[in-house]
DNA sequence: CGACACATGTAACACGTTACATGATTTG
DNA sequence: CAAATCATGTAACGTGTTACATGTGTCG
């Protein structure tokens, strides 16, 4: 759903060939993701399947793609619609906690920890990319957006997945106490999300090997 | 990634039917995610292609799958590995305001404004959903894990969602102000994420018809 | 009897992704 | 000349997802 809107928004812009949608997609996203030329075709070929897009060719041979009226309306309907965090990918953690909490040969504890460390690893160096720059070193001021956004994205995920982490560590091990109580745990005391600010500004020192 | 290795996940505990496994699938996830049987029965079939699974019909034809040593290694290396929110699915959003930002029909600032709103319709009705106890009213203890893991992920990754949507309108400004200098507004005065809790709290009435 | 749950599958499609094959043109 | 870039595409695979076709058994 991403590729194949993002090349309606690059046509928009006017006719292209499908080697330049390529570069301009990576142009735009400040090379944050690499593109294959291969999808670029394949994607154009079931976009002019649909009729959102159409070919015409010159002379040499050579394509030139250019989008329809549908696929303007197309592209219209993604800007004005919303992303919907539900229908798209299954939240694959969560199935993954669901299933290693009822797993015989898996430690959720450590799923946990793993993934936990993994985020931290990745907000860190996320940090540090946003710190340098983003390598391009403000030659393009669209190049510098994309990465920002982009960067930012990221690590308001990372640290929302490190407090969610969290908190499903301390429910888990709530749920773990109330079959097998432990002592002086009064029921009832419901483990709630606690503030966890700067994640990612913390030291890589202080996280390194994990917590615990 | 998310069906595939739940179905492992299941098949550990013992061999079941293609359809068994779609009602313990749902069972454990507390119909969160409605899985399609036939979506069942084509993994496996890819499973079984990889050597993951073996079946065994039984005389009156019916068939139970079950793990295979490889299929327990691929198990254990997803529940051992950490999931990655780069490889995953590109972010979308950020794509989406990427080329909204350089499109000439769309306007970023509305995209925004509706991407805002209905991902905090969405916080509030997953508060909603917490606040009834997610259907099950405490039946089984494995579904309200399920769903209280879900919906928290859920609420967190909305709640970063709007903070950085906040963030990039910010930005955007700013960049704006940047090719148009807006009076009074220092340059250098670099837009930060300010924080922002309890967002789903927030009553449905204050965000009705969104802000602005 | 008819509805419903159990049980199995196929066909088809969308999207993403990679690897491979081919050739023209440009440039160091 | 050789390498890189421009340019086009196909084949194949993985995953998710839906719609459809089929049959058995059970229970009201």
């Amino acid at each position: 759903m991403s590729v194949r809107h993002s090349l309606l928004a690059l046509l928009e812009q006017g006719p292209r060939y499908g080697y330049g949608l390529k570069s301009e997609f990576e142009a735009a996203t400040g090379q944050m993701w690499p593109l294959n030329v291969g999808q670029v075709y394949t994607t154009l070929a079931r976009l002019e399947r649909h009729g959102l897009v159409k070919t015409e060719v010159e002379a040499d041979g050579q394509k030139v793609y250019h989008l329809t009226d549908a696929g303007r309306v197309e592209l219209g309907g993604w800007f004005s619609g919303a992303v919907s965090r539900e229908a798209v990918p299954r939240q694959e953690l969560a199935l993954k906690l669901i299933f290693a909490a009822r797993s015989p040969s898996a430690d959720v504890g450590q799923v946990i920890q793993k993934q936990r460390a993994a985020t931290v690893r990745s907000l860190q160096e996320l940090t540090r990319l946003k710190a340098d720059g983003g390598g391009g070193t403000g030659d393009d001021p669209a190049k510098d957006l994309a990465w920002t956004l982009t960067l930012d994205g990221l690590l308001f995920q990372g640290e929302a997945e490190v407090r969610w982490l969290d908190l499903c560590e301390a429910r888990l091990a709530g749920a773990a106490s109330a079959s097998a109580p432990a002592p002086g745990a009064p029921p009832g005391a419901e483990p709630t999300a606690r503030p966890a600010p700067d994640i990612a500004a913390r030291s890589a020192q202080a996280d390194a090997g994990g917590r615990r």
